[in-house]
DNA sequence: TTCGATGCAAATAGTTTGCATTCTA
DNA sequence: TAGAATGCAAACTATTTGCATCGAA
């Protein structure tokens, strides 16, 4: 379990921004982890290490970039469930997963305060489901099963 | 990703009653199956299936019965942070674990009623807290760091 | 006596590490 | 040109599977 202090998120908008704050860091900007930001940047989802390695990349490079931009604070990675790990940039979203049809629900920043607020009260956690998120059936898959 | 049908949780409240429900079910008693059971009932905590298995028990036939056991709806796993799965005779209970050091709180049923009728509000998910606990920081942990 | 359960070994998925080489600042 | 980053291979952790053998019912 590589812990490895992970900085507070720094959210940048924008590959170019990213870059900026990794420069500003001192840190080195090669073409891997330029390539790496863009493809994180332009997915719509989160995606796994092979993801964004693809067939170029060499998965190794990406794990420890994905790292480093992880302690920068600029990548978060999130567990949905089984399965590999999945990375994004930075945000305040948070998630909840269907454990039948795996089917994801985002949440914008704040929405979850209510359920961070009951859960203080039952045991004064104060968690997040930005990195593990919430599991259960979506509405769908709650619903009685149709009498066929 | 082996989903396997887990039935309905089957809350055996000793060895001998577990044993029973398998006997009732057509299925064998070994060993092995009964020595697995011993472990998980004396073992305070979830274990993993190393921990299970010990020095004597082979691995692969932990897991297979594990599993086994789970579709029966005898035990269940949790899924503690990162780390291997852990296996507990099944109950109605619940978790939270602290991200930073690793502290675990257990819930009895109903105790968390209320952040689930939270998170029903927020996305009309039916959660659960019993395979992916809650995690975040214990009240210790959050507290704001003691001024050196 | 039969079919399920076992042990051993090997395979798999996901991730990490060692090391010589390459490239950025 | 020094030190960080890369690629490749190998190691590692957690878990699964194939297969011949063993044992419970």
């Amino acid at each position: 379990m590589t812990v490895a202090h992970v900085s507070a998120p720094l959210h940048a908008p924008t590959v170019a921004t990213a870059i900026s704050a990794l420069r500003a860091r001192g840190m080195r900007v090669s073409a891997a982890r330029r390539l790496l930001l863009e493809a994180l940047y332009a997915a719509a989802r989160p995606l796994s290490a092979e993801e964004l390695a693809g067939e170029w990349a060499d998965l190794a490079s990406v794990y420890r970039n994905l790292e480093t931009l992880e302690e920068v604070g600029l990548v978060r990675h999130v567990h949905l469930g089984h399965g590999p790990g999945l990375y994004a940039p930075a945000s305040p979203r948070e998630y909840a997963v269907c454990d039948a049809c795996g089917a994801v629900h985002s949440f914008a920043d704040g929405e979850l305060d209510g359920v961070r607020a009951a859960v203080r009260a039952a045991c004064g956690y104060a968690v997040g489901f930005g990195h593990f998120p919430l599991v259960g059936r979506c509405p769908s898959c709650d619903a009685p099963e149709p009498v066929a």
